[in-house]
DNA sequence: TGTACATCAGTGAACGCGCGTTCACTGATGTAC
DNA sequence: TGTACATCAGTGAACGCGCGTTCACTGATGTAC
């Protein structure tokens, strides 16, 4: 239900802000149709014009936040050419987002089991899926021609963002002390040393293989 | 509140049990005192007597299922003398774990930012302090001497769980097909990689500068 | 250019439901003498 | 051993609040002739 007018269109944004700074300032538990309504002075009738219910608002917030990732992530592998300084772009990009947009990290790591996706987890799992296919395809011809260990695919997934993924939460969480720059310094290595080919020759030599670039 | 008779202990016992059960048949969304009470048939009122407050059972759930991860890790990391069999076995212990207590794997990681743990969260940091202090203890000497890279103390946790939780996590979301036995064979030697230390011999020097103690 | 009409966008009072919580109470257990 | 009393454990009807949602409506925009 894309809106079909200009107002329709800034109504929209107003909202989908305005709901990602209530989560931001107020919690899972303060994140309320009245709350958001309170904070964009939309009228509760037109939230559910344009979204249709509050889990609608909801979903659309985090597909936006996601894409938004995502395509940072992608511009940045997309720059890269061999295959470690493709997992460092992405490493470097995942925390670039996670700085640059705190609240949007925060609501798409709280939203993962939040139950309002649940509705529409197929349509969440279909834009994932194409974000994904376009990591895969940069992957894919380097693991094949074996810059990366092989491992089986998802692990591939699981061994990068996982450690990105723990540091961004921890950051989130005030609980821990993180320094995200030194992070952002560290990670993309270690994560890298992970994934790339155990080194063949006697000693030393271009360590991945690479050089190129 | 301890409770302070035996059949206290018995009741509050059937509540925790119960509301794992029904966070894990019904989601967070079905996860309310009236759900609770009727899967454990144990009155309202008893169930505040114990727990004071919804949140309060929440609280005490994550931090049981908190602590049986936490010492089962444990056992398996005084097992082992090397940091690499140590790291291996920390996360084969979380994997076992997630397979074995599916749902009590899924509430913890569900509960991460669910609101009902905001309150209590002092109580929580502390609990998991606790466990984190005889797991630091365990390393802590093997990074001195060199054992492992030389990375920020709070970096190593992220690198050791990070991959793990986001295996669990996909296990547990049933949107990845994820085979935890194939998980559990190749990603604790990759995360091993991803901290062990550069070698050193002919050619390399010590690398990170590290080697003391 | 003016008018008529359809659709889109926005409004806000009202509603019903189910949530977490309270409370006055009964029954069971432990303990003192 | 028996009795009296305090505390712990358990009960369930009742309550109030705030949530998401509905709906009848007005106003704005776009379009056809």
């Amino acid at each position: 239900m894309p809106p079909k007018q200009q107002r329709g269109e800034a109504t929209v944004e107003l909202l989908l802000t305005s709901a990602l700074r209530v989560y931001a300032e107020a919690g899972q538990q303060g994140f309320t149709v009245s709350a958001v309504t309170a904070a964009s002075k939309v009228s509760l009738g037109s939230l559910y014009h344009h979204f249709g219910s509050f889990d609608g608002l909801a979903a659309a917030l985090y597909i936006r936040c996601m894409e938004q990732l995502f395509d940072e992530m992608i511009v940045a592998l997309q720059r890269s050419r061999t295959a470690r300084t493709g997992v460092r772009a992405l490493v470097q990009a995942y925390l670039r987002f996670t700085e640059e947009h705190r609240d949007a990290a925060l609501f798409l790591h709280a939203s993962a089991y939040s139950g309002y996706l649940a509705a529409r987890a197929e349509q969440i799992k279909a834009a994932k899926a194409a974000k994904l296919a376009v990591i895969g395809a940069w992957m894919q011809p380097r693991m094949e021609r074996g810059e990366i260990l092989p491992v089986p695919g998802p692990l591939v997934e699981v061994l990068v963002m996982g450690p990105v993924a723990e540091a961004a939460r921890r950051w989130l969480s005030d609980t821990y002390e993180l320094d995200l720059a030194e992070v952002a310094r560290i990670l993309p290595e270690s994560i890298w040393r992970s994934l790339r080919p155990e080194r063949s020759e006697p000693c030393g030599a271009t360590g991945t293989g690479g050089g190129g670039g």
